[in-house]
DNA sequence: ATCGCGACCTGGTTGC
DNA sequence: TGCAACCAGGTCGCGA
C-alpha cells in the first residue's frame, strides 16, 4: 500500500523520466479515476495534450505534475495504483486505466546535452546510459490501478500547490512540518492516537502499516487517547514515524535507478523490516510475545500487548 | 466545529 | 465443485 515512502519513490522516478517532456496524447481507458475532474474525460484530456511537465512534487501521499500552463496534473495512488514509465508499444497492463503519451520537449531535440547541464536540483544525475535511454525513446505514462480507489485530475492553477488539497497537513518530512504544533494539536484532542496519526489534515504520508510500526517503536497502543499522552511521548512518537518512513525510503532508493517506476514493489521494506504490522502470531521482536491483531476503524491493527498496554479506562472489548 | 462510520473498488482467499 | 462472504485500506462525504 502506497504511503509516503513508496509515493516519494514514485515522485522522484517522475522527476527524472517525465519532467521535461511534452504531452503529445492522452487517453483514459476508464472513467472512474478520473472521476473528480469537472469535465469528465475529455475535459482531462483537453486541459494537458500540449503542455510541457515542468516539476514533480508531493504532499503526503498526493503527487502533483506542475504543467507550463500554470495547471498540473494531480494523482493520488489509492491503494493499488502505479506510475509506470514504459516504451511506446509495451503491451498494456491489464490494469492501465490512463495513457499519456509523452514526447521530447523541442528544446532537447535542438540541444540534447542542455538537461545534463542543468539536472533538477533534486534529482541525483543519471548514469549517462540512462539518459541517452530516456532522450531517444518515445515513453508513455501509464496510470496501472487495479482496485481504482486512486485517480487523477487537473488542478486548475494548482502548480505550486493545488487547492483540492490544501487540507491536507505537511508530512513529517518535510521541513516546515511544525513539530510543536503537532504535539499540541494531539493533545487537545481526545479521539486515539492511532486515528489521528491516520489523520491527513494533522499529519500527512502515514498509513495504516507506518502507523502501526511507529506506535510499536513507540511502545504505544494505538487506542491511547491523544490528551492522554505526554508531550514527550507524542514527540517521541513523531520521531519513530519519521524514522520508520526514512528506513523504507532509504530501501526503495533502488528503484530510484529504474526506467521502470514501480510502486507495487513496496520498496522491499514489507519482507524484512516490519516489527508489527502484518505479523500476527510472530513474536515481538523485543519482548517475544506473540503480536495480536484487532480490528479498529475498520482496519487491521497489530501490536505487541505486552509493550503496547491497551488503554485501562476505555470498554475495550478483548 | 469535531468525531466516527460507511461507501467506494477488485481480486485473492476462505468458508460452507 | 460452486458460490458467497470476507479481506485488503485511503479518502470523501454525511450524519450525529
Amino acid at each position: 500500500m502506497p504511503e509516503l515512502p513508496e509515493v516519494e519513490v514514485v515522485r522522484a522516478g517522475l522527476a527524472r523520466h517525465v519532467v521535461g517532456r511534452a504531452i503529445a496524447a492522452v487517453e483514459v481507458l476508464h472513467p472512474r479515476p478520473v472521476r473528480r475532474e469537472p469535465g469528465g474525460p475529455a475535459g482531462f484530456v483537453a486541459a494537458l495534450v500540449g503542455r510541457t511537465v515542468t516539476d514533480a512534487r508531493r504532499r503526503g501521499k498526493y503527487l502533483w505534475l506542475p504543467l507550463d500552463s500554470g495547471d498540473a496534473i494531480l494523482g493520488h495512488l489509492g491503494m493499488s495504483g502505479q506510475m509506470l514509465v514504459q516504451p511506446v508499444g509495451a503491451a498494456d497492463e491489464r490494469h492501465l486505466r490512463v495513457r499519456f503519451s509523452l514526447v521530447e520537449p523541442a528544446l532537447s531535440v535542438v540541444e540534447p546535452a542542455l538537461s545534463l547541464l542543468e539536472p533538477a536540483p533534486s534529482v541525483v544525475e543519471p548514469a549517462p546510459s540512462v539518459v541517452e535511454l530516456v532522450e531517444t525513446t518515445p515513453l508513455e505514462l501509464r496510470f496501472v490501478d487495479q482496485r481504482m480507489f486512486g485517480g487523477l485530475s487537473v488542478s486548475v492553477g494548482g502548480a505550486e500547490l493545488p487547492a483540492e488539497i490544501a487540507h491536507i497537513a505537511r508530512d513529517p518530512l518535510d521541513p516546515q512540518f511544525d513539530d510543536a504544533a503537532f504535539v499540541r494539536r494531539v493533545r487537545r484532542r481526545s479521539s486515539a492516537i492511532k486515528r489521528q496519526l491516520l489523520d491527513q489534515t494533522l499529519v500527512s504520508g502515514v498509513g495504516n502499516i507506518y502507523a502501526d510500526e511507529a506506535l510499536w517503536r513507540a511502545r504505544l497502543h494505538g487506542e491511547r487517547p491523544g490528551d492522554r499522552l505526554t508531550g514527550a511521548q507524542v514527540t517521541e512518537l513523531l520521531g519513530h514515524c519519521r524514522e520508520v518512513m526514512l528506513e523504507a525510503l532509504g530501501q526503495g532508493g533502488t528503484s530510484f535507478d529504474a526506467l521502470y517506476v514501480n510502486v507495487n514493489g513496496q520498496s522491499g521494506y514489507f519482507d524484512r523490516s516490519l516489527n508489527a504490522y502484518g505479523q500476527e502470531g510472530r513474536p515481538c521482536a523485543r519482548c517475544g510475545t506473540a503480536i495480536r491483531r484487532i480490528s479498529f476503524m475498520n482496519r487491521s491493527s497489530y501490536f505487541c500487548a505486552t509493550c503496547q498496554r491497551p488503554p485501562r479506562n476505555r470498554s475495550v472489548p478483548h
